[in-house]
DNA sequence: GGCTGTGTTGACAACCGTTCTCAACTATCT
DNA sequence: AGATAGTTGAGAACGGTTGTCAACACAGCC
């Protein structure tokens, strides 16, 4: 019953592959929140392509690991981006560009699991986001028209 | 240069169907926030069908005319209910049954404004939801172990 | 009541983001 | 170098949602 690898439980030894290091290198560039297919085609473009599939793999295994954090654009799109504290924290996103603040909701921690505890809800989770036009795409905008 | 109609500027007069009318009181049973494809479902069962694109065209206009509200569950999918109150709120909602209670985010209008001012962001909007087990469904679980 | 014309419907295709499949590939260990 | 097992990628599959368009049915009119 015993196991040929040391670490037993993990079944999975992570390996360090080029793609890999590809996606988190195109994430630790930005403060922007991009999507996987962005993500792609912004490895694309700068020649070190890596297929589809990998980019949505990855990014969920860091995103598992909490490397990055992942949020849901108003139309559904998953959003990553590596922000520079791993704790619990909310955002302030633009939604043309998708750069992001990182924000505290200082009350918020608490008033949730008091309202959920107070109707009798458990394993209370929330999701606080904020979503704006920052400055500099504003001007963007403005110059448009 | 005169119209026809006499509301001139809206072109769509709307109209009264069957369809609109089950969709509108499929929704006004429960206090679960429900999918487009639940409801579709719910009402072949009843027995007065209507096709899913209908169902989504209605619901898509029940929530413009903000007689609905919407909101995304953890996996993306658009869930419906109608709310007893129309004005800003938030929800508590059961991740199993979809149940919702209708909440108030005492300081979190003011605070998100603040906080989208404070850099430089315009146009703010906010994204707040809690998900939690209801009480009904924890006993249906421990039931089930 | 029947006509008529326009908003509405529904079966189905198309879309789009995401996940699955599986044979070829490669990081890692010996 | 060779063996082993995790990783990759092209393409198919998936699931929710939206678009298409000919048949349909409300609503006002005769």
């Amino acid at each position: 019953m015993n196991d040929t690898t040391p670490a037993a439980r993990t079944a999975a030894p992570p390996r360090m592959t080029r793609q890999r290091a590809a996606v988190a290198d195109a994430l630790g560039d930005t403060d922007e929140f991009r999507s996987a297919q962005q993500l792609h085609e912004l490895l694309r473009s700068r020649g070190d392509a890596v297929g589809l599939a990998t980019v949505y793999r990855t990014l969920q295994t860091l995103a598992d690991g909490g490397d990055v954090d992942v949020l849901r654009s108003e139309d559904g799109e998953s959003l990553y981006r590596r922000c520079a504290r791993r704790e619990h924290h909310h955002h302030l996103v633009c939604r043309a560009c998708g750069r992001a603040v990182e924000i505290d909701g200082p009350t918020v921690e608490q008033w949730s699991a008091s309202v959920g505890a107070a109707h009798g809800f458990a394993d209370i989770e929330h999701t606080v986001e904020l979503w704006g036009t920052c400055a500099a795409c504003r001007a963007t905008d403005d110059r448009a028209n």
